[in-house]
DNA sequence: GTGATCCCTGCAAAGGTTTGCAGTGAAGTA
DNA sequence: TACTTCACTGCAAACCTTTGCAGGGATCAC
């Protein structure tokens, strides 16, 4: 039943070839050829069949998206982003979703190597190691993770965690807390080096809670904790745990921000509509949902997958495009900080940034590009 | 450098036919060629080609899932229920996203269907008789919308509004209004119907307010006009423009739920964490996801597309299976609604359901299944 | 011993497209 | 006129897998 090449040969009166290069090479054809052939595509419905392009060219024109989480409020602009660059770069994206189950990650990069040109590793939670050795499979982007010698896409976390702990100490707090995520994440190790510096380069001290699930669930069962601790400031992984302990503490009666200031990271959509709006470190999510498609396409392009020109199979992993980008992250002061119990009480206090209004000075532009990796 | 049926073949000594029998009718095959085969497929990290097994089954195993917009955070729970359900029956899912645009999801469908063995819809933009005309093309199923002839997932909506509306006329308010969707929404149109009959049943006054664009700031933008027309109760199409009223609200000095209530659609994990939280009406978007991959399987796996069978091709569009599945919706009650100016003053108030410990009795069970499709 | 039955395996076509190579005819050159 | 060049088109192989058909033994019954 489906319209195939052949039908629309038959109906213009020539051969499959011909039509086929109308499609794939029209500089080959007679413009009056080409006028007709495709006036008959257009008539009979027909599209190409992309499976069995993929078949002989080597490329599917697919790419795969791999997150840990969907349901995190942080993904799906990076996930739209994603599908939109890739779309018009005329790729289709494949998602999924792995539970934050470093197992399931595995699974899928094998389930997906045959049916796409490359995979997005988002997050990834399984170990370096692995994903060197999955990179042999199929080409790969790590997003929000450092892997060497594999093209990735960072944010630059230890600056958000740097600028976060100072605005605290700022306001005057010299007692701070770091709620950490989960235990595998390349951005919690580097928020917690950056945090853990900027706490003692001010004069304060850094208590790291956890790890922890990287929920709203998560933020709110360590309330309990950071009450006991006697902290007066929480930077916390991502915003949904942020918000998590904020409605922790106010059931357990203490008050944000007055009585405990609290930072997130991320900002999320959500960060903006809860009491007190949150103070949280933006990450440029889309634009590194663009620029990991771009990087995955750019490797891709240069040598197609199944190669059978002249020299195919003799160099075999040499493509490796190892370009790293860092995508700047910015401080968004919001309501859900204050002041300390160090607070010098008259003058106005030094915001690293201005305030509430997101400053618009690019976010999200690549601020370093190194050619080659650097070990993690 | 992929290696083929053919690499395997050659290594454990039998046929390619062999080794295609070994993994797509294992019993065909004597036991101890079996384990041979495949360790030598397990050695050579054999994966079997969808492409090429696409080529001539006609089915890709993959699946469709059109989305109007993912930043929307009603749609995530449902892709990721869906990516999973699809998972387990061993399909993948390519997920695109819309931004609202008809003309973006009938190319999508295009552009989708030699490439899927069906298409999720989820809350089309578009035409109901664009989209009967596109499932001639691929198989579909419509949540979120009533289309004759094709199978679809609904979610209660209208009997969700009824018992919104009962509960603010319940609460003592007699002057309702409803914050419309957009136009092209089915949703929008159930709610808006039930919601009248409700109010003019319990002695109230409905005003719609809309179209709106389905988002916070379509929400916060219609603030000022909720306060001018005197309303002391406000439905919203979603809780998204639910959230957004409120803030634009309270920027007017105008407080919820004391001066005016405010109830949304949806239940999104964000509903849970606004201050007040949200009163809203539950939709089982999990469950809309599995079942919606359940009858698009269903529905494929009577019919393989490129039937090449004994009578394949005679009769052509006789395979549609047309019932429609309703999910029950839920009302929780949390703090954005209060007593209306007509509240009785003392008795405790009479409310529909319980309050905020949302209601584990099964929302997301089918309430009915009809053989037969119902005009729209 | 003959024939039938059964299990397993090999053969080859088919699916829709791309692409190197060769062929055709016309135009251009000497 | 004869030869080259050029633009266009057709031919057929190849990509990897599935599957109907048939062949080859072995087993079994008579």
């Amino acid at each position: 039943m489906p319209v195939t090449i052949r039908d629309v040969a038959r109906a213009s009166g020539v051969h499959i070839s011909t039509v086929s290069r109308t499609f794939s090479a029209p500089h080959l054809v007679n413009p009056e050829t080409r006028v007709r052939v495709l006036a008959c595509a257009e008539d009979l419905g027909y599209r190409p069949n992309r499976a069995a392009r993929a078949l002989i060219t080597g490329r599917t024109h697919n790419i795969g998206l791999i997150i840990a989480d969907i349901a995190n409020p942080f993904f799906p602009p990076l996930i739209k982003a994603a599908e939109s660059q890739a779309r018009h770069r005329d790729y289709h994206v494949f998602v999924a979703d792995t539970n934050e189950d470093p197992t399931a990650e595995e699974e899928l990069v094998h389930a997906l190597a045959k049916q796409v040109d490359g995979v997005l590793l988002c997050s990834p939670r399984m170990s370096n190691s692995l994903i060197e050795q999955l990179s042999r499979e199929v080409p790969l982007v790590v997003v929000n993770r450092q892997v060497t010698g594999l093209p990735c896409v960072l944010m630059d976390v230890g600056q958000g965690a740097r600028s976060a702990v100072e605005h605290l100490i700022g306001l005057g707090h010299r007692h701070l807390a770091l709620l950490g995520g989960p235990r595998s994440s390349w951005t919690n190790r580097e928020m917690r080096r950056a945090a853990a510096t900027a706490a003692r380069a001010g004069g304060g001290e850094l208590t790291v809670l956890g790890p922890n699930a990287p929920t709203e669930t998560g933020g709110s069962a360590v309330a309990e904790q950071v009450r006991r601790s006697g902290v007066t400031a929480v930077l916390a992984y991502n915003d949904l745990m942020a918000i998590g302990l904020i409605e922790g503490l106010d059931a357990l009666g203490v008050r944000v921000p007055q009585e405990v200031s609290v930072v997130g990271v991320d900002d999320i959509a959500l960060s903006r509509l809860t009491r007190p709006k949150l103070t949280t470190v933006a990450t440029p999510t889309g634009a590194a949902g663009r620029t990991a498609v771009d990087m995955l396409l750019q490797q891709d392009i240069e040598s197609p997958r199944g190669a059978r020109g002249p020299g195919a199979g003799t160099a075999v992993g040499v493509r490796r495009t190892t370009a790293q980008v860092m995508l700047q992250t910015d401080l968004v002061i919001r309501d859900s900080t204050g002041p300390g119990p160090h607070a010098r009480p008259a003058r106005p206090l030094a915001a690293p940034q201005g305030p509430d209004p997101h400053c618009p000075a690019g976010p999200g532009v690549p601020t370093a590009a190194t050619g080659d990796a650097v070990a993690s």
